[in-house]
DNA sequence: TCCCCTCGAGTTCA
DNA sequence: CTCGAGGGGA
């Protein structure tokens, strides 16, 4: 490392020590952000390596000139995502949905059975094969050939890995055989514990910081952004699934897998067919016992339906398949001593206690904070400070408090008490009771507008990605910016580049702020003068109106104006409810939010910033999209389920009974009342074969 | 009225 | 990822 003078030290005199300095501070963060971002292990403390960036940013404000030779503060803090390009999965990369015992194993194929309309001797047959924990590939082949990888991501987007990817010996550059003109192969990037041992005795020997656990040098071994470091480190694959395909070499899951083995893929030879829930648990059993032999690691079983013709009639709910399911092995925990209850304050004036606990590692993380959940959890497992609890890694991501080791616990240890006011304005903190005297499980800050708690919470979600989306203004500025009184409503950060030069020029000394950047931010926040109105709404904050809700808002009056005048009128509430998903509870909760005297002026302030975009009216991709249908009689082709799941695929509403507002009938042998009140309000009647054809692939 | 599913809100660590 | 609650069908 080179030495330098520290944060605090003169500003050099002359161009020319600036010049020298300004280079090897260049070099410096760049180091550290290559072991930050790229190796997952930093190599100084945040507030180090803050400082460097503070100094580097004041010498190019003293000595504007070093700009010209390019600067690195563009690139500072720059996710490591934005090293790789963006690939959208032509076929989403869905996650699974999860089982921890035997008879929820059971009950997926009792399930599917029920779906498909099986009879209890119709055989079923169910692949079961090892969960691999690592990191999910999909490979595209075009005539053969590998073309692109790409990480799993968010499931819809990942990031080209193509060239590391290569670098992977046991993954063909070409299928052998007869492959389909395009094939995306899915499968799990992993490495092995030998491997895993022997890279992290290199890490340590060259002085490198060690990984945590196989599937984290996997995956930091994979987004090295120099291929040929990723040569170095030993990755393996098992093909196990697929996305687009121009044809299929099989119609079972099994037959997908060998034809895979025979294009030259590595596929797991532990993966076996079952015709029943006792040899898949078999299977279980046996993986289970043979967990530590293996030579990686798995974390559970995965189900698969083998018969690829019953995986496209179960289809999906929601992000997860319903033709497949993880049966996971028993998680595992750790003991540790807890020593502080926190209470954060969130957007809604939620009160959350969290667990700041001795730092221990869980299933290969070192875990410090857990949350409790809320007052009544605390109480439930009298959780209080100083005692030893066990702890696990739920889903193996949330570490979950589980309970409290009592024989541990010190004399004088005292129940928690809960705080009945918001640690951060002290106004009354309380829980709702609804007309029902239910009481709501969360305590609330009642300061509302007042509570500065809340008012950076509801800041920081307008500025989120999912709603207005503005780059450069993450949670940290934001608090930055709040503190030093810069912004209280969203609509200063609209008339912040305005605002009196002096208070920016204070920010730029006070938090490292450089010209660069605060031109960049100045530059996103233009940009979001329009916004789609479905982020909008979103943006707003308002309890209860998540991303889905604020859609609906946003399609059900196409522009804000028609939405808040909906809101202020007598009849509110039957226009809202009116909308599906909608309920009494939401429509008066946004009522309630823009009768509100303080939201209407922070309204008008910011719509006098931002112009939310109309939602064009969507076209009806299908003959069926925005109909309601219902269906009566007996289905022969299709299970009920598979038609109504079937029918909402395609955008329609599926009802139980026929109304004035049904457009559509599907009716089979033995309809009854159903087909009358049709007949009677004339409204289309069709059978089975008649929907299959309009609905039909 | 109950049950199932979806949605919202909150959270962890890298 | 999980929990609780809202919405809507049975």
């Amino acid at each position: 490392m080179t030495t330098k003078p520290g944060p605090g030290a003169p500003l050099p005199t002359t161009l020319r020590a600036a010049r020298a300095e300004h280079a090897a501070l260049a070099a410096d963060i760049a180091r550290h952000d290559i072991a930050y971002h790229r190796n997952d292990a930093p190599t100084v403390s945040d507030a180090a390596y803050d400082d460097l960036k503070r100094r580097y940013l004041a010498l190019e404000d003293a000595f504007p000139k070093l700009r010209e030779s390019g600067s690195i503060a563009d690139k500072v803090g720059a996710a490591p995502s934005e090293k790789f390009a963006k690939v959208k999965h032509a076929v989403p990369m869905l996650s699974l949905g999860n089982v921890f015992s035997d008879e929820e194993a059971s009950e997926f194929v009792a399930r599917v059975r029920r779906f498909l309309g099986l009879g209890d001797d119709a055989a079923l047959e169910v692949t079961a094969e090892p969960k691999i924990d690592g990191l999910s590939c999909s490979l595209r082949y075009e005539k053969g050939r590998l073309v692109r990888a790409a990480t799993r991501g968010d499931g819809f987007e990942g990031e080209d890995v193509t060239a590391n990817v290569r670098t992977i010996g046991e993954i063909p550059q070409r299928l052998a055989g007869e492959a389909p003109d395009v094939l995306e192969v899915r499968g799990e990037v992993y490495m092995t514990h030998a491997d895993f041992a022997a890279l992290n005795a290199r890490q340590e020997a060259a002085g490198e910081r060690l990984f945590a656990n196989p599937r984290n040098a996997a995956a930091g071994s994979l987004r090295q952004i120099d291929p040929e470091a990723t040569r170095a480190r030993p990755l393996h694959f098992f093909a196990y699934a697929w996305g687009e395909a121009s044809a299929l070499p099989a119609a079972t899951q099994h037959g997908m897998i060998a034809a895979f083995a025979a294009f030259g893929l590595p596929t797991n030879s532990r993966t076996r067919i079952c015709s029943g829930i006792a040899e898949m648990l078999a299977v279980y059993r046996g993986l289970e016992a043979d967990r530590a032999r293996l030579g990686y690691d798995i974390d559970g079983v995965v189900y698969k339906v083998d018969d690829l013709a019953l995986q496209n009639r179960l289809g999906f709910v929601s992000r997860a398949p319903r033709w497949a399911v993880a049966h996971k092995f028993p998680a595992q925990q750790a003991t540790t001593v807890l020593r502080d209850i926190e209470i954060q304050v969130g957007r809604t004036g939620a009160l959350t206690p969290v667990a700041r606990l001795d730092p221990v590692t869980v299933g290969g993380v070192v875990v410090q904070n857990a949350t409790l959940h809320n007052e009544d959890e605390i109480a439930r497992k009298d959780v209080r400070v100083g005692d030893t609890v066990i702890l696990q890694r739920a889903g193996d991501v949330i570490p979950q408090i589980l309970g409290v080791v009592v024989e541990k616990r010190p004399p004088e240890s005292r129940p928690y008490v809960f705080p009945q006011v918001c640690p951060r304005c002290g106004s009354a903190a309380v829980r709702e009771v609804d007309e029902k005297g239910d009481e709501d499980v969360v305590r609330r800050c009642t300061g509302g507008l007042i509570c500065p708690a809340q008012a950076v919470e509801r800041l920081k979600h307008f500025a989120s990605r999912l709603a207005m989306d503005i780059e450069g203004l993450g949670d940290k500025q934001i608090e930055e910016f709040y503190e030093a009184g810069l912004i209280h409503t969203p609509a200063d950060i609209f008339t912040l580049a305005e605002s009196d030069r002096t208070s920016l020029k204070k920010i730029k000394d006070r938090e490292g702020f450089g010209e660069t950047s605060t031109r960049n931010l100045f530059a996103a926040i233009e940009a979001r003068r329009k916004v789609p109105l479905n982020r909008f709404i979103y943006a707003l904050g308002v309890r209860r109106i998540g991303e889905t809700n604020a859609r609906r808002l946003a399609r059900h009056f196409h522009a804000f104006d028609a939405l808040r005048a909906a809101a202020l009128a007598s009849n509110a509430l039957e226009e809202l409810t009116s909308i599906d998903g909608v309920g009494a509870t939401v429509a008066e909760t946004v009522v309630a939010f823009f009768r509100e005297p303080h939201n209407e002026e922070a309204l008008d302030a910011l719509l006098a910033q931002v112009q939310p975009e109309p939602m064009e009216a969507v076209a009806a991709t299908s003959p069926v999209a925005g109909k309601t249908v219902v269906f009566t009689g007996s289905l022969e082709k299709v299970t009920r389920d598979e038609a109504k799941a079937m029918a909402e695929r395609l955008g329609a509403k599926v009802a139980g009974s026929v109304s004035k507002k049904t457009d559509l009938v599907v009716a089979g042998p033995g309809a009854g009342s159903k087909l009358a009140k049709a007949s009677e309000f004339g409204i289309e009647v069709i059978d089975e074969d008649e929907w299959l054809r309009r609905v039909g692939p």
